[in-house]
DNA sequence: CGATCTTCCCTAGCAGTGATAGGGAAACTT
DNA sequence: AAGTTTCCCTATCACTGCTAGGGAAGATCG
């Protein structure tokens, strides 16, 4: 009877996705999107490696989740108020804002194979919003893939290259701005 | 005397850089940016391994030298021929092309950390060359930034992404003239 | 109750990765 | 002839994603 404690059992709930999702964005924002191994996320969780395949079918889906989370509620909804221009602008800024919003973020989103959710040409409302304010289909449909990438391949950059860049956000909206300018002269168009 | 041949000794010339080069992007091609593996470009090149060591100081280098190689003419020269407009747009079309030229090339010009023969910004000329087209000093600046992370971003969502894309080239033009629009408006502002 | 079935984590191991240490043969230099 | 530099080798390390297969809990059912 020296040892009258039960060894207290760690009644430790099992994992599930959003747990093992949030803790690999904690582990990014510390290790850097190459030192994140499985083994690693495994053990801030408690646990052993291959258990994580219980959950996620692969590495690649895990990266697929932890962009899903970053882009959550980072692009504005279809029906959001102001006009096309701020609406554009903000899903623009949404883009770059959730690729730095964690450590090689922007590598993680632009490697991240797209998931359903994430297909934002998907909803008809999006291109319906642009169409109404005078945009052809087909400039709508450009104008999304080009301020998506216009933005992502700005946050790349800015995240890659280590030079501190004085006038990152200057920049980013002077482009973004320029852009928008150019796209209205279109409206009408084609 | 049955066999008079000498055993034709290879008489392998030794390895150098642009050689090694010149496989790593072949091999590329072939199997893609996560299968090159070191070991399988030293078999490519018959050798083993760790030789290629001696030549380059590591894998990260390795893909440096290739997005130099890739990149190399790509852009044109600040002297070239042409208003404004279209050496701008040729820069940026530059760097699309060059990315889509190798499997996964976009991937290796976004990872690959800048050389300093890449840094397009050292060179005064290619600012003067905006400047004396009405552009401020900063607008000039930021112009290229915003052109040339627009084409990467462009052309990494374009290899990423596993869609055919139909209008691919398309919506690449109307966003390059449509941020070329938007620039033009800034000449004289600031 | 007991038997089965599902859930969930484990150990062991595979094939492959980038990278280093240190050896050795050839070739060039003195 | 002796020494030095060049260039590739073997052996090995720590690590990666991932799979096979085992086993202990808990839920479910007869």
């Amino acid at each position: 009877m020296l040892c009258g404690h039960v060894d207290t059992v760690d009644a430790r709930k099992p994992l599930d996705r959003p747990t093992i999702v949030d803790a690999a964005l904690g582990l990014l924002d510390e290790v850097g999107l190459d030192s994140m191994s499985t083994r690693r996320l495994a053990a801030r969780l408690g646990v052993k490696g291959p258990s994580l395949y219980w959950h996620v079918k692969g590495i690649g889906e895990l990266h697929a989740l932890m962009a899903d989370v970053m882009l959550a509620n980072a692009l504005p909804s279809s029906d959001a108020l102001g006009d096309w221009r701020t609406w554009l602008a903000d899903g623009a800024r949404g883009y770059r804002t959730a690729a730095l919003s964690r450590r090689d973020g922007a590598r993680l989103l632009a490697g991240a194979r797209p998931t359903e959710a994430r297909r934002v040409l998907r909803f008809p409302a999006n291109l319906r919003r642009l169409e109404v304010a005078g945009f052809s289909g087909d400039d709508a449909r450009a104008s999304f893939l080009v301020l998506s990438r216009f933005a992502m391949g700005w946050a790349l950059a800015e995240q890659t290259g280590h030079r501190p860049g004085h006038r990152s956000d200057a920049d980013f909206e002077l482009g973004l701005s320029a852009m928008l300018d150019g796209l209205s002269l279109r409206r009408g168009l084609d």
